[in-house]
DNA sequence: AATATATCGATATAAATATATCGATATATT
DNA sequence: AATATATCGATATATTTATATCGATATATT
């Protein structure tokens, strides 16, 4: 049967982890209540929208209190997926790739890279960050085996389409893209885009149009 | 005189480079004219929301035919603020700061990463990229003699305050941040943050709903 | 040459997102 | 003990963003 999909505001998606960020510093302080106002005034966001935020992942607060920090945190990250890791594959061992295996918290956020892929055997020799890298034809099979869900691409633009049609054949069901274009995939896989050129973008416009404002 | 700053919506401003990178891709195969349903198509976007976010770059097209791609690069690269590169200093040489160090083709988004900073001597020893290391101390005084506009925040959450906060005192206007916090700056910098838990987050969260609708 | 079609540009509508208001309640203060 | 205050939760409004409609126009087709 066909359940619709609740869908949640991807906005509030976006913030949510920030919200639980500063609750896991705060209970490692000492902390057993947080309240919207607390994490607006450290996000420089309304408390009314960090309240309907956190109201989507279904806790319940105490009025005049807050919300208590350990049901909050489990609330939030039960809403994220972050509760038992998910195992993931990583192709294109270049800098950026290797930065992201290099990096050691992904395990906060419920992403076990637990292997990596590469073009280049001279790659596949070494270990990075623990992780061990094989050649990219070895991924469909070890995908399929191990059921692995999540495939991370840090591939050039060039072979990112290419790399995206081996994950969906392999049976990933959701992709990571750190690569500039726009994925063509099935509806029924999940794509989620890392875009630094859209970040700069933001950022140097604005900069231009103050400056221009400026003069 | 304080002029109102005509805003854009973020969300255009985002979508840009796209456009942008696919323009310059035409074009360079020989290409004259494009059309905002056929890039729409190829970014599986509504080419109404693509010609309307052309729009707001001011290129004017041609009923029937679309855009003469030399004047619609001109127009978005203008738009972002990509023509006449802007210089920047990155701050916290780990495994992220040295992939961006180490990625060429920020000079097609007008940026130009002229040095970068960190707290351990021994990474003065050695340029990354071609992009000499300093240690943070120095980063004041190159700052204000050079006027550099773009600070990169490549450090951990820990002291990425302490970071903005030197920057924001060398005279620095906008801030490019990769660390997980909201930082506390004067309003009238600019500060542009890339969050991959942010991204994760709609990636597992959704793909967590999915799961569960399909059991 | 007349007609059809694709696209621009402008305006209008719809949908999504953010902000405001208000009553209820638990703690702090007088 | 009574009152004030901060916060939740729900509902309502405003704003932003995306989509739809329509006329004008340049090319392609008949």
């Amino acid at each position: 049967m066909l359940k619709k999909i609740k869908s949640f505001s991807v906005p509030t998606l976006r913030r949510l982890p920030l919200y639980l960020k500063i609750a896991r510093r705060e209970q490692s302080a000492g902390k057993l209540i947080i309240s919207c106002s607390d994490i607006a005034r450290e996000c420089r966001l309304d408390p009314i929208l960090v309240r309907k935020d956190i109201a989507s992942t279904g806790v319940v607060g105490q009025a005049r209190c807050g919300f208590p920090i350990d049901k909050l945190i489990e609330a939030v990250e039960i809403f994220l997926g972050w509760r038992g890791g998910k195992d993931a594959f990583l192709v294109g061992v270049g800098h950026l790739g290797a930065a992201l295996l290099k990096y050691e918290k992904f395990q906060e956020h419920g992403l076990m890279i637990i292997a990596a892929f590469d073009i280049d055997k001279q790659k596949t020799k070494q270990k990075i960050g623990n992780i061990p890298v094989f050649l990219i034809s070895k991924l469909p099979d070890l995908a399929k085996r191990m059921r692995v869900p999540i495939g991370i691409i840090t591939v050039n633009a060039d072979t990112a389409q290419d790399i995206a049609d081996i994950m969906v054949d392999a049976g990933i069901k959701a992709i990571w893209n750190f690569a500039p274009i726009v994925l063509k995939v099935p509806e029924s896989i999940l794509v989620e885009n890392v875009s630094l050129s859209a970040s700069l973008g933001v950022l140097t416009s604005q900069l231009n149009r103050q400056k221009d404002s400026d003069e």
